[in-house]
RNA sequence: UCCUGAGUAGCUCAGUGGUAGAGCGGUCGGCUGUUAACCGAUUGGUCGUAGGUUCGAAUCCUACCUCAGGAGCCA
């Protein structure tokens, strides 16, 4: 409420921030005065740039929907800009319903047919975008508390007959074919809304914690990053590649001198920073060009990567949840009516597992714990448990949902199934890592306390059959001033998806990269 | 990549060998402080593509394409 109160605040014609019309067209979003704040992007404002024309000779003072339906007071003159979700028509008058994205709710507009503008009203179809003058007031109808009586309208953008979207719910599949019409539904509205809230909370506990972000190269040199096939970056024409002696490639007139590829991971590369500046995290685009064809697996993902310096894998285990209960209340809290409407629409169970996650103590159990749990289970699984190999999505289902029915961190996994990087255990024949597990999505964290013993780490290479000297640097941190540390990877938009409940990866990110699909 | 399923009107689907349907949407008209409004009329399809079987194929067969669910890989 507070900050809705500063938002409409903020939205009423303070002198700074009046623009007067040159300032809107061009130069004053670059203010040549340093000391002028760019108001045009004043977060509290919620201006935006009038595109139409004739706004530019108006006081163009929006109020978002939002801040419309929060009002506390009924307002004399307000300025509504939004798309046209659906119109119901009287004899003497119409409803519009408009929505700007700003929030779930679209607000009811009011167009009495005695408005000059009123010969316009067909125009005002669903998707149409339009500009409402008019005053809010406290609605005569049922079903809302504020609606805005028209005092002049003006279609900015028609929506003709074949506008896809409809009023009615459409499926998943169908949407996803028109990704660049879909966020103006209700549901992916609200997804994009959370994503955002949700990248803000990582920062923010990251930050509140005194964690450095780092951003980790977006294109790297080392091929074996331990995480699947890699997409190649190239400046080389591939119908006419230069050619060495015995008539490879030669990568050496590559743009970069050697094969590059977009990185699957920054860990490496925050290892580096946690090495120097203690607590460090990444929060950025990682590829992969696995073929996968699953509802959790994309081409193109963001994650996130902490790396902790002076830490083991207790400390890790402990951050891990810590992070996924914070981000889960946060969005419970910042996107209340998103979330509510998910549980409503998208998944009945959506508020029993959040709850599930916050209210419970993250079980953990090492690996052979996890291993014996499951061949005494007395259950039959479409693949068999074998000690020394990796458990199925189909037995850390059970270990979450069925077993502990309680989040789940197995930890100190076989050494041979596990990357040449996490801290060999005491025991020689394990490793310091950990899966953190939640029903549903199964396998949300994967992680691991890192080698840093030189010596060791050198023979993990060797054993994984990989080259000491292309990773020089990686090694040079054991070698001068070496510390215990660890981290762990989430998957951005896994955690969009569990805090959703949206089953599909492609529905969490805003333009899915799949295989095959690179449309929008 | 493997397994399974599905492609019929703009959308969601029915139609299992004999003249291609419904609801929604769109359009037109009516009605109503309406709320995914309601009522009437109307519009709309090379049945994914290419072959094949048959007197006749949306329907049966083959291949391919696309999509979805599951598996593997993983986040």
């Amino acid at each position: 409420m507070k900050e809705e109160g500063r938002r409409l605040k903020a939205e009423g014609a303070g002198p700074a921030l009046r623009p007067s019309a040159p300032e809107w067209m061009g130069p004053a979003r670059f203010p040549a005065r340093a000391s002028e704040p760019a108001f045009i992007l004043h977060p509290s404002s919620f201006i935006l740039h009038p595109f139409h024309p004739s706004s530019f000779f108006l006081p163009a003072m929006r109020t978002s929907v939002k801040a419309a339906l929060h009002a506390e007071a009924p307002l004399d003159s307000i300025l509504l800009q939004g798309w046209v979700r659906t119109r119901r028509d009287s004899k003497t008058f119409s409803f519009l319903e408009v929505n700007d994205g700003s929030c779930l709710k679209g607000i009811q507009v009011i167009a009495d047919a005695a408005l000059p503008d009123y010969a316009h009203i067909h125009q005002a179809t669903t998707g149409a975008s339009i500009e409402v003058r008019g005053q809010l007031v406290a609605s005569k109808g049922q079903g809302q508390k504020w609606e805005v009586v028209a005092s002049s309208f003006k279609i900015l953008g028609e929506a003709p007959a074949d506008y896809p979207l409809q009023k009615k719910g459409h499926t998943l599949e169908f949407l996803r074919e028109i990704a660049h019409l879909r966020p103006r539904s209700n549901l992916f509205g609200a997804v994009f809304r959370v994503r955002s809230r949700l990248a803000y909370a990582i920062h923010q506990f990251f930050q509140d914690r005194g964690f450095v972000y780092v951003h980790a190269p977006i294109i790297t040199a080392s091929d074996c990053e331990g995480a699947g096939e890699m997409f190649r970056v190239t400046t080389i024409d591939p119908a006419q590649p230069p050619r060495g002696k015995d008539g490879a490639v030669d990568h050496t007139q590559d743009f970069f001198g050697k094969p590059t590829y977009l990185t699957v991971s920054g860990q490496l590369e925050a290892e580096v920073f946690a090495c120097a500046l203690s607590n460090c995290y990444t929060f950025g685009p990682t590829f992969r060009a696995e073929n996968s064809n699953t509802s959790r697996h994309a081409a193109e993902f963001w994650m996130i990567e902490p790396e902790i310096a002076f830490c083991d894998l207790r400390g890790n285990m402990d951050l891990a949840e810590e992070f996924v209960k914070y981000l889960i209340r946060d969005v419970r809290t910042h996107c209340a009516e998103d979330v509510e409407f998910f549980s409503k629409f998208v998944d009945k169970e959506l508020n029993a597992r959040l709850d599930f996650v916050l209210e419970k103590p993250f079980q953990r159990v090492t690996y052979d714990e996890a291993v014996e749990i499951l061949l005494q289970s007395g259950r039959s699984f479409e693949f068999p448990v074998v000690a020394g190999q990796n458990l199925q999505a189909e037995h850390e289902r059970y270990l979450t949902e069925e077993h502990f029915k309680s989040p789940t961190t197995v930890y100190n996994y076989p050494k041979a199934i596990k990357p040449f990087y996490m801290r060999t255990n005491e025991d020689g024949r394990t490793v310091a890592a950990m899966d953190v597990l939640v029903p549903g999505i199964g396998e949300i964290i994967g992680g691991s306390q890192r080698e840093e013993r030189l010596e060791v780490l050198q023979e993990n290479i060797r054993h994984h059959g990989m080259a000491e000297k292309d990773y020089w640097w990686y090694l040079d941190l054991r070698r001068y001033g070496s510390v215990p540390h660890a981290g762990f990877g989430l998957g951005f938009e896994r955690m969009l998806m569990f805090v959703t409940g949206v089953g599909n990866i492609r529905d969490a990110i805003p333009f899915a990269r799949t295989p095959g699909t690179a449309e929008f």
